[in-house]
RNA sequence: GCGCCCUUAGCUCAGGUGGAUAGAGCAACAGCCUUCUAAGCUGUGGGUCGGUGGUUCGAAUCCACCAGGGCGCGCCA
């Protein structure tokens, strides 16, 4: 059967189908969808027309066991309904017509009705080439569609350095970023800056302290813990230098003679300002020995200030969304405060929320929510249509609410989503490890990097799925084996880029260039073929994990790389034949550096999203 | 009390949106190191996918109920 274009045909709008013939395989092709195109011929020519939603239940994965073949399709169990036909029968139609496709060297029905498919090694090989053209760029995807996303992550009150829990949102919000990047969407990372409302307060009134000490006061902790209106919330060490620079600043101006506390009105905002600066410039700095930018810091002081939170519930209130109500009391314990009271109330039940909520609080001040609408009203206006949020588990109450505000503000067009991440337990030789030198209460990123480095802090981060919970071992962070998925794959690059530096050193080209010309039949070994199966599922992985929002997919996946990649290494110790670089069979060794070349860059493709270096060697 | 998340090998965890005989590392057991990097390698054993019902050609995956763990439940963020 020739392979022929629909005009009609929902394929014949694929890139795929333009690139219709073997040998013609382009940069960052995708086998997978190669094949699907294929199978979806095939059900096109032997079943005619199906609808949409069957047609998009088409999948071709990777076989599962080898003695399957290279690939399977679930076309024929997916499509028999609406074909009129039982599930083997079309999968024998489905696979006799596939026997001339030029990918597939052959196709059958297996088991209840799928298709197991068979490739030509030379449509495996043909990957090689298209993975060193191009390069770290293997992988991107289109499904993103160029639709604007904002990944708003790390987004702490700016009360104190960052902790093993502010990290893991980082590093998932980041790597989430550049999946999507990867995938096709438009991306901006972003930053929101807590830095209104009553944790700063505490904060500036914590710091007071520092500076008051700083002066030589005699007053007592104690006492000053009585006297500030929420008490002394932040005792760690690190406001002690914010404190020394007010005193250097202001001298005792800002307190009343002996250094004691003045009337707040006297020095609370300067106190404000300059420690959440501060505290700023430090999480900043966390963030930058991390390895994360955002891109945009959005200050939430910021725009209480320019109106934001008023002119966000005018809108609502235009749209007949808010109202004065009282809600019933909590379910289960009752607060010990609790009094019926009118509140100003925004419809979130209008939008699958429980109850509607409250936007004041009693003082008449905009609650967190309130301010949280403007700012996301404010991320809606500046164009985005998915807004992705990474929160702590702690906030899972949360997230129906802001759906309904992103709903009712956003008018349909706009999508809210929640990561919600776990939290983390730090252990070291089996045992939980709790204090941080530095903060008191918590272990500090700072102290995570400088005691594991930073490759290992992003990479063991992106080991779990976001919403489970998580050990941080360690002890395993830096252990040189196997069981440290940090090292076993920046491991595996070294390897490879040590064994294409021998070869130059041998006269061998290296270049990608040169190695996308190779001639490539001689590699034929399961272990050669199975390695580059794995490299061929790359930009189908990149694709699934960005729709599922999954980023430790991608750290699996590289794990799994490594080890076929050791594999194969290893197997050169037995087998003298599979050794990459062998003097006198030139062109078999030109294939096999070609196909070290390629996996060198798929390892790289996948530790650029994940923001992990590619160690050049380890020595 | 209600809602959300979790429960997979002795341990830590995957399982690509419903596919074929459920996978990996560690631990255990048996072999193996004269080599492009042994910073290990190969093989074996190990499972009532928390439980019970249901949905369908087919369920670890979807639904209902139950058990255990975590998080949350107006004026904290």
């Amino acid at each position: 059967m020739p392979w022929t274009n629909t005009a009609a045909s929902p394929i014949s709008r694929s890139p795929v189908e333009r690139r219709a013939f073997f040998g013609s395989i382009p940069m960052n092709s995708d086998l997978f969808a190669v094949v699907r195109a294929r199978v979806l011929a095939a059900l096109a020519a032997v079943a005619g027309a199906l609808p949409g939603e069957i047609l998009e239940r088409v999948e071709v994965t990777p076989a599962r066991e080898a003695l399957h073949g290279d690939l399977a399709s679930n076309a024929a169990m997916v499509a028999a309904k609406a074909a009129g036909q039982r599930p083997r029968d079309l999968a024998a139609a489905l696979a006799a017509a596939l026997a001339t496709a030029p990918e597939i060297f052959q196709a059958e029905a297996a088991g209840p009705g799928f298709l197991n498919i068979r490739l030509r090694p030379e449509a495996l090989h043909a990957m090689l080439p298209a993975i060193l053209r191009a390069g770290e760029a293997y992988g991107d995807g289109a499904i993103g569609a160029g639709e604007r996303v904002n990944v708003e992550y790390v987004s702490a009150n700016p009360t104190g350095p960052m902790h093993v829990g502010h990290c893991r949102g980082a590093v998932v919000g980041d790597a989430l970023a550049n999946l999507l990047r990867k995938a096709g969407y438009k991306v901006t990372k972003e930053f929101y800056i807590n830095d209104a409302g009553a944790q700063v307060a505490a904060l500036a009134w914590a710091a007071y302290w520092r500076y008051l000490q700083a002066l030589g006061t005699t007053l007592t902790e104690a006492e000053f813990d009585a006297l500030a209106p929420a008490g002394l919330q932040y005792r760690g060490d690190y406001l002690i230098p914010v404190g020394a620079e007010l005193a250097a600043r202001f001298g005792d101006k800002l307190a009343t003679p002996g250094a004691f506390p003045a009337d707040p009105a006297l020095w609370f905002d300067a106190v404000r300002e300059i420690t959440v600066a501060a505290m700023l410039a430090e999480i900043r700095a966390d963030l930058d020995r991390l390895g994360v930018a955002q891109e945009i810091f959005t200050s939430e002081a910021a725009l209480v200030a320019k109106g934001a939170t008023e002119a966000a519930i005018a809108r609502l209130e235009a749209a007949g969304l808010i109202h004065e109500g009282v809600l019933a009391p909590p379910k289960g314990k009752l607060p010990e405060d609790w009094e019926p009271r009118p509140q100003t109330l925004f419809r979130a039940t209008l939008f699958g929320d429980e109850v509607d909520r409250p936007l004041k609080k009693s003082d008449g001040t905009a609650t967190y929510f309130a301010n949280d609408i403007a700012y996301h009203a404010d991320k809606i206006d500046r164009g985005f249509n998915v807004l992705i949020d990474v929160w702590g588990a702690d906030h899972g109450g949360y997230v129906p609410r802001m759906k309904a505000a992103v709903a009712a503000l956003g008018a349909g067009r706009v999508v809210f989503e929640a990561l919600l991440c776990q939290i983390v337990h730090v252990v070291k030789s089996g045992q939980p490890v709790r204090m941080s030198k530095r903060a008191g209460s918590y272990i500090t990123l700072r102290d995570l990097i400088e005691e594991v480095g930073r490759d290992a802090v992003r990479f063991i981060m992106l080991t779990r799925k976001n919403d489970a919970q998580m050990e941080f071992d360690l002890d395993q962070a830096v252990a040189q084996t196997r069981d440290n998925p940090v090292f076993y794959v920046q491991y595996a690059h070294a390897r490879a880029r040590s064994v294409l530096r021998h070869a130059a050193e041998q006269g061998f080209a290296t270049a990608p260039e040169a190695l996308a010309e190779a001639a490539l039949g001689s590699l034929n070994d399961p272990a050669e073929l199975a390695l580059i199966r794995r490299l061929s599922a790359w930009p189908r992985l990149v694709e699934g994990a960005a729709r599922a929002r999954e980023p430790h997919r991608i750290a699996f996946f590289l794990y799994d790389l490594a080890s076929d990649f050791h594999i194969l290494w290893n197997r050169g110790r037995e087998a003298a034949a599979l050794r990459f670089i062998q003097a006198e069979t030139p062109l078999e060794t030109g294939a096999r550096l070609a196909l070290v070349a390629a996996t060198a860059v798929v390892i790289r493709s996948g530790l650029a999203v994940m923001g992990v270096t590619p160690v050049e060697e380890m020595r």
